[in-house]
DNA sequence: ACCTGAACACCGTTCAAGT
DNA sequence: ACCTGAACACCGTTCAAGT
């Protein structure tokens, strides 16, 4: 990580912060990614930049700006990392690739699913990512009804998941003082309900005990490609 | 609508407003219903309920169990309205119509995927609408795991469609003073993207300029469970 | 047992004043 | 052109006091 801030000593006496965008939204997501969305306060973001709260209204015209603006900034991880992985084969399982890494991105920042191409000229990376998420189903070759249908459903699956999955509580190992009542008081609920009246979740509890997250993410994933799959080829 | 509040005289002189659970959780719904996630405030609600602040508080540990429990007050209806659509010879057929209810109920509330089955104990309706769904999944007669996995998987896909489409702005005909910069806007900027650079967007700006939210859902669900459909039939 | 409302510790946002 | 920080209008939450 590079210098953010900048002061400037102006002869002995006073001394000015100096931002620019990318400090500002650097550090928000940073404040965003330690502690959580609660933590991303105007008066926090301030102090770790080391001015007053109102120079951040010089580069953002708000919080929502500012949230809008965090989300396209960790986007653009998600693009480079998705830059040489569409040119196999398998437009599907380029697809695939490309959903994973948006998956990962999103489920360790539950904030992030709810600003997603929410206003496009503040995020030119999301709409960059929906283009490339986009163009592998180009190659499938759908009329473009069908085109638009499953790159949205396949958007609607990652942020939903993830947002879904990122913000449930962590699995065992949780963190020292408090447990957090977390999945295991969920599984002793669940293993205890009568299997009359809750058959289905008597059916899954020990799966869902021992699941984890990315592998739940990606089975439905399959599901939903799988039936993508069986569009295209009933299309030729 | 029932009365909601009682207001009991005492002699003639003062009055003190009583209220009950379900009077201030219903009265949250209605508020968040009406003027959206912004307008559930503990001030708003107590004088909508005709009484003061600190009453709220006798019934509701705080803001994260009162809409806890005012999703699960919304979830009553869902279950309610899916009762009797869940005995057809075809499995899939019950899931998808459970999942359109869900998808309904949600996507005219936002607020409510961000909360769905947080709290177990606070939501029994959200696990039996967990249930619900997972029942007729059940009847595809996978391995614990995949019946899991596709269960997990729809209801990903249903709260994330919905809340994400719940959030965006209305098609045309929107609100009188402000246009709200809404799908038009998007639309004309999209129609206005380099082909070359954008060719996914470019063949679907169109079929984005006329869709319909309920629809896009569906056919993202058909995929889904045509994917799951491929699965049950492999068991065999 | 339940209701009241002032008080507290926070927010996001504004703006006159500075450099 | 950019930064400052007191001030404002709001929050959720607490709590001593009431009935």
């Amino acid at each position: 990580m590079a210098e953010t801030r900048s002061t400037a000593r102006t002869g002995g006496s006073r001394q000015r912060a100096s931002h620019s965008l990318e400090a500002v939204v650097g550090e928000a997501v940073a404040l965003l990614d330690e502690d959580g969305e609660a933590a991303l306060t105007f008066r926090a973001l301030a102090a770790r930049l080391g001015g007053g709260v109102g120079s951040i209204y010089w580069y953002v015209s708000g919080k929502d700006e500012l949230v809008a603006r965090a989300s396209d900034h960790v986007l653009a991880g998600v693009l480079a990392d998705t830059e040489g992985a569409t040119g196999s084969p398998d437009p599907v399982d380029d697809l695939r690739a490309v959903a994973v890494a948006f998956f990962e991105a999103v489920s360790s920042r539950p904030w992030l699913g709810a600003y997603f191409l929410r206003d496009v000229d503040l995020q030119p990376n999301a709409v960059l990512l929906y283009e490339r998420l986009g163009q592998q189903v180009l190659r499938l070759h759908l009329p473009p009804r069908e085109t638009f249908h499953a790159v949205s459903a396949v958007m609607g699956y990652v942020i939903g998941t993830a947002a879904d999955l990122g913000r449930r509580p962590e699995a065992a190992g949780g963190d020292a003082a408090e447990p957090e009542r977390g999945l295991d008081d969920l599984v002793a609920h669940w293993r205890g309900l009568d299997p009359e009246q809750f058959p289905f979740i008597r059916h899954v509890v020990e799966e869902f005990a021992v699941h984890e997250d990315a592998e739940q993410f990606r089975a439905g994933l399959d599901l939903l490609l799988a039936g993508l799959r069986l569009q295209a080829d009933r299309q030729r």
